[in-house]
DNA sequence: GTCTATAACGAGATAGAC
DNA sequence: GTCTATCTCGTTATAGAC
C-alpha cells in the first residue's frame, strides 16, 4: 500500500526545523507575514527561503510529471541546484516536502473560484473565470497536474480540503449561479455541473497538454493558439448556458 | 530519470513466451483468432488466458490508482491470486505488463469516437457520443484514470499511438464537425476543441471521481445521479454548438 | 548549515529445484 | 508451470565530521 499519510504538515512536531510554510515559486505568496518566524534574521533569512523555494519549485516539477513514487529526492536536489543531505536538512523527508509543495496548490487552484461574485454580469463573470483558469493552465501547468495527478489517487491529503474549502466555496458559487437562473439571467443549468465542466475544460489543456499538442501543434504557450482557446471555450460555453 | 521504453511490446523479442496480445478482463476483446497461438491447446489455453486476463485486469486497477512507480509487482500478484514468480513467467518484466495494460486501454478509450458519422443527424451523434464516453467513465473508471495518469506523465509509450492513429481520427472527425459547421447544421465552432471539451467533460467524472464524490456525494454508479449528470452535460454542449 | 559516508530497506529480477 | 531462495540495485534516511 503506497503512500499512507497521517500528519498534514510534520512542521509543528518537529524541533529542528521552524521554516515559515512557503510558496511555490512565485505563486501562492499570500500570507507575507511568517518570514518573521524564520529563527536567524537579516542577510540570513533570504537565502533560506530561497534554498527552499528552489526545492519546492524543483519538486512541484518531478512531483507533477513522474508522481512522488516517480521521484527521487536526489532528482529532486540535483534540479534544485542543492546535495539530497542538504535537502534533507530543510525537509524531514520526501513526504513531508511532497506535502508541503500540495499545500501551496490548493491555494493556486482555488484563486480564480473565489472571483465568482453574484453582483456580477453572469456573462462576464464565466468569460473571465474561463479566461483565469486558462491563465493559470497556462502559467502554471504543473500545479494543475499535480493536482490532477493527485485527485486521480484517491487526495489521500487534499481529501480534507476538498470536504472543507472546497466544498463550502462551492455550495457558495453554486448559490450565486442558481440565483442567475432563477433571475433568468442564465438558462437553466445545474450549477454543479457547470463548474466540473468548466473546470475540466480549462484543465484539460494542462493536463492533456501532450495530447493537445500532438493533435494540434499547438501549446497555450502560442499567444495566438492562447486566445484561440478562450475565445473557442467561452462561446461554448456562454451560448450552453444561454447568454451570449 | 524514471521509465525510459523502447519497444512497444516484448513479445516479438522474447523466445520464452508466446502468449496472444490478450485483453484487459472483459474489454476490448477484439480479434479473437489469436487465441490459436498459444503453444498448449485444449484445456490448457483457457486458464492461461484466465491467468493473464486476473493479472492484467489487477494490474490494471492498481496501476490507474498509484501508478507504474507507485506499484509493486508483489502487489500485482496478490491481488490477481498468484504468486510475484509466476507473474513474471507471463511477463517478462514489470514495464511490459505496464506496457501490455496500455495496449488494450487505447482501444478502450476510442471506441465511442468511430461512432461519429457525418450520415447522422448532429444532435443526435453529439448526444449519444457524451452519453458513451461517460458510460466508459461509469463502468471503466480504472482505464479512464490510467489514460490519464499515462498522458500526464507525457505518455512515453502512448505518444506514438496519439501521433498515428488518433491524430488520424481526429482529423476525419474534425472534418465531420467542420461539415456540419459548413451546412449550417451547427453553429460555428472549432472542431477541435469542440472534441477537447467533450472529452475533458465526460472524463472527469471518472478521474475526478474523487471530488465529484466529496462534493455531491455521488458516483456515477448512481443511475439517478447518471441520469442527471448525462442530461445536464449534453444540454449545455447541445446548446453550445446551436442544436436544441 | 553543509558535507561524506553508510546503514537499512524495499523491490525487481533470476536461479534452479520440483 | 510453479515454487522458494537469493542476488542486486536503487533509494531513503541517518550519523557524524567539518
Amino acid at each position: 500500500m503506497p503512500f499512507s499519510m497521517q500528519p498534514a504538515c510534520q512542521f509543528d512536531h518537529m524541533d529542528k526545523h521552524q521554516f515559515p510554510r512557503s510558496a511555490v515559486g512565485d505563486l501562492a505568496s499570500q500570507s507575507p507575514g511568517n518570514e518573521l518566524h524564520v529563527v536567524t534574521r537579516k542577510k540570513k533569512a533570504a537565502p533560506v527561503a530561497d534554498k527552499r523555494s528552489a526545492v519546492l519549485q524543483a519538486a512541484l516539477g518531478l512531483f507533477s510529471r513522474y508522481g512522488l513514487h516517480g521521484t527521487s529526492v536526489d532528482q529532486v536536489a540535483a534540479r534544485a541546484g542543492v546535495s539530497k543531505s542538504n535537502l534533507l536538512y530543510y525537509f524531514a523527508n520526501k513526504e513531508e516536502l511532497y506535502v508541503c509543495v500540495l499545500r501551496d496548490l490548493l491555494g493556486v487552484w482555488l484563486a480564480p473560484l473565489r472571483a465568482f461574485s453574484a453582483e456580477q454580469d453572469p456573462q462576464r463573470v464565466i468569460a473571465d473565470y474561463i479566461r483565469s483558469k486558462l491563465e493559470v493552465s497556462r502559467d502554471n501547468p504543473d500545479a494543475s497536474r499535480l493536482f490532477c495527478l493527485e485527485i486521480i489517487q484517491g487526495a489521500p491529503l487534499l481529501r480534507d480540503e476538498l470536504d472543507r474549502e472546497l466544498h463550502e466555496l462551492v455550495i457558495e458559487k453554486s448559490a450565486v449561479i442558481q440565483a442567475w437562473v432563477d433571475a433568468g439571467r442564465l438558462a437553466p443549468v445545474d450549477p454543479t455541473h457547470l463548474l466540473f465542466m468548466l473546470w475540466a475544460t480549462t484543465q484539460h489543456y494542462a493536463d492533456f497538454a501532450v495530447q493537445v499538442q500532438a493533435l494540434t501543434g499547438q501549446t497555450l504557450a502560442n499567444p495566438a493558439f492562447f486566445e484561440r482557446t478562450v475565445a473557442s471555450v467561452q462561446t461554448v460555453v456562454l451560448r450552453g448556458v444561454g447568454v451570449r
